[in-house]
DNA sequence: GTTAGCATTCTATCTTAATGAGTGCTAAAA
DNA sequence: TTTTAGCACTCATTAAGATAGAATGCTAAC
């Protein structure tokens, strides 16, 4: 964590906590005499407010207006989901339950990835995010160039996880059946097990070699290659719908953010997969009113965990909940990290 | 148009298109002095009034409120749309634009219909849909076992549009390379140019001739073509974040209903498949407020005209906007019809 | 058939008052 | 030194009443 945060005593921390939980499951400003009943301790509504107001002075709460309850600051989220939520696991059923959802059927990778995002939807009751696996940890399984046209070909690259890119090319002049033929026995032998990203240069590797006798052949190629577009990163945000329940975005206008992201969401992706590579090792992060350069979604919070396939040492992709920041971080982070731990065993195994 | 509709007067169909159109453009509720305005046939208020009492009494105007001013029924848009607006050519600036915009890249019809529905919403500020084609009229290209793991493969079906087809198969008992590639050429061998559709019927009629001599080719066809999944009709919906401009959307509930239409869009494209094939000859069609099995989406109109691909009898998919009932038809009918051309010419061109 | 006039209806907006939740501060109690 | 009771004060929320304005429906006159 690299956000650096003001000291405070054990009572404090209790008192933070306190007004967070409540928060969280009321949506409404936080008294000092709720807070007081809760804690049971014997502390008038006085010392407590005391305490809060240290507390707002640190920047861990504030007032929606004078002499009003108080609320988390981002801090203040910040802080409890870093020091004060105690995680609570999950029970065997729901464990099962996941289990038994994400495996009811043999998929590809996208499928899996959407199935996850949509079944996170569904138990927390927020929208459900699911990254695909980055292009960097699959491989080529098959190459295919299909006529479609003289001049047009269609070109298929299925990775590793049953995944099928699509590129449309346009060629300088007509290419004959066996012309193309060949070349995709050609693609195929070279590029089979090839990561994605390396295409290009591999095959100019490749065709240094075979250059002379194949002249055609290599001359033909580079220029299909050159015309791939370069992957872009893709996300799956299911159950958008479900914020519509949170209090907080009664008003449209912030609803509409998630319906940009939803069109775009490559810049939220580099945030979380920043935020996720910082940590030391990969593992559970957890944005709230995270900066994006397009769309502001400082309303909303994100649990987010890594998964990984085999045995990589980076994580291949992320999934995920988004909600208000107001979120049951505690409930959702054993939820976020097993769901992800099944999705990297559920890949693992059925597509290396 | 299979409403029947009430017969009305020369005068009350002039008042009648009035208080739409201000309607559409002012989003108040319409009242007799501001129609006499705009008429300047020297009426008075009160002559009109009577009118707009007789055209509410057959069904045609509302009142939101005793003495409030009237308001379109969905009766009255529909008589509206169907004998009194006057549909606005296209510039040909605009014309030109669009041309551009769609053939600016060349691409897979996905991707163009895609685009399509992008553009249709930018043009609008409305939400943009596009249909792909249907299933019966592409045919196959190719078709492609991939090998994932020893008992899965990757089936791949790529179309005449350039689409690609995904399904994801787990064979009984492992299968050797060798067989997959011979069973891949001898489905490319009898599935060429057959329509998806066709492909099981197709496939069993060649393997009775065959029977004997590729016994274990055969039986492995049969039943990796039963485990293909039926093709889901697909419509893109684009920028639909443009609907929260809409007054009539300022809460949040009915836009939900949109998030809905984009989970599932399969109902509303059987509406309106079904409005356009009721159609004498397939061309646009205006829906308010129509009526789906899942989403309540009675507050919103829907113009949507179909494409067709070379000849074709039947269209192979439509295109259209989504906006709030109260939408200005008069300009969209014209830029949903000539986009709709425009696709189809694209189509065609692009993959026969 | 058309229209002026008028009572009527309903919305929207503003003011005012009352209520209540919650705070901050001070001074006393522990 | 820490805690707390007490109290004045702030602000949001709600309800009620008053006023203005946009339309209407209806009647009687043109």
């Amino acid at each position: 964590m690299n956000t650096q945060f003001p000291v405070i005593d054990e009572r404090e921390k209790t008192i933070l906590e306190a007004v967070v939980h409540i928060y969280i499951t009321t949506a409404e400003p936080v008294g000092s005499r709720t807070v007081a009943k809760r804690l049971g301790l014997n502390l008038s509504p006085a010392t407590i407010r005391n305490v809060m107001a240290d507390l707002e002075e640190m920047g861990f709460l504030a007032q929606v207006h004078t002499s009003s309850g108080r609320v988390p600051t981002d801090l203040g989220y910040k802080y409890y989901v870093a020091y004060l939520m105690k995680v609570q696991e999950l029970s065997l059923a729901e464990r099962e339950r996941i289990k038994q959802e994400l495996m009811k059927k043999i998929d590809t990778a996208d499928q899996v990835l959407k199935r996850t995002g949509y079944l996170l939807a569904l138990i927390s009751h927020q929208a459900g995010l699911a990254e695909l696996p980055a292009e960097n940890t699959a491989v080529i399984r098959r190459i295919e160039l299909v006529p479609l046209l003289e001049r047009h070909v269609a070109l298929l690259i299925v990775d590793s996880f049953g995944c099928v890119h699509t590129s449309s090319i346009v060629l300088d002049e007509a290419v004959s059946t066996q012309m193309l033929e060949s070349l995709n026995h050609f693609l195929n032998d070279i590029l089979f097990n090839v990561s994605i990203e390396n295409i290009y240069s591999v095959a100019k590797e490749n065709l240094k070699k075979n250059f002379d006798e194949q002249r055609k052949l290599a001359e033909l190629t580079l220029k299909i290659l050159t015309r791939i577009e370069p992957p872009t990163s893709q996300m799956f945000l299911e159950g958008t719908n479900n914020l519509f329940d949170q209090p907080e975005f009664q008003e449209p206008t912030k609803v509409r953010n998630i319906l940009g992201i939803m069109e775009n969401p490559t810049p939220l992706i580099k945030v979380l997969r920043d935020s996720i590579a910082k940590l030391e090792n990969p593992q559970r992060t957890v944005l709230i009113g995270p900066e994006t350069t397009t769309e502001d979604i400082s309303e909303f919070g994100i649990i987010a965990s890594p998964y990984k396939i085999d045995d990589q040492k980076e994580p291949a992709g992320f999934i995920g909940i988004l909600g208000p920041k107001r979120m049951p971080y505690e409930q959702f982070s054993a939820l976020v990290d097993y769901t992800a731990n099944m999705v990297g065993k559920i890949l693992s195994r059925l597509w290396r």
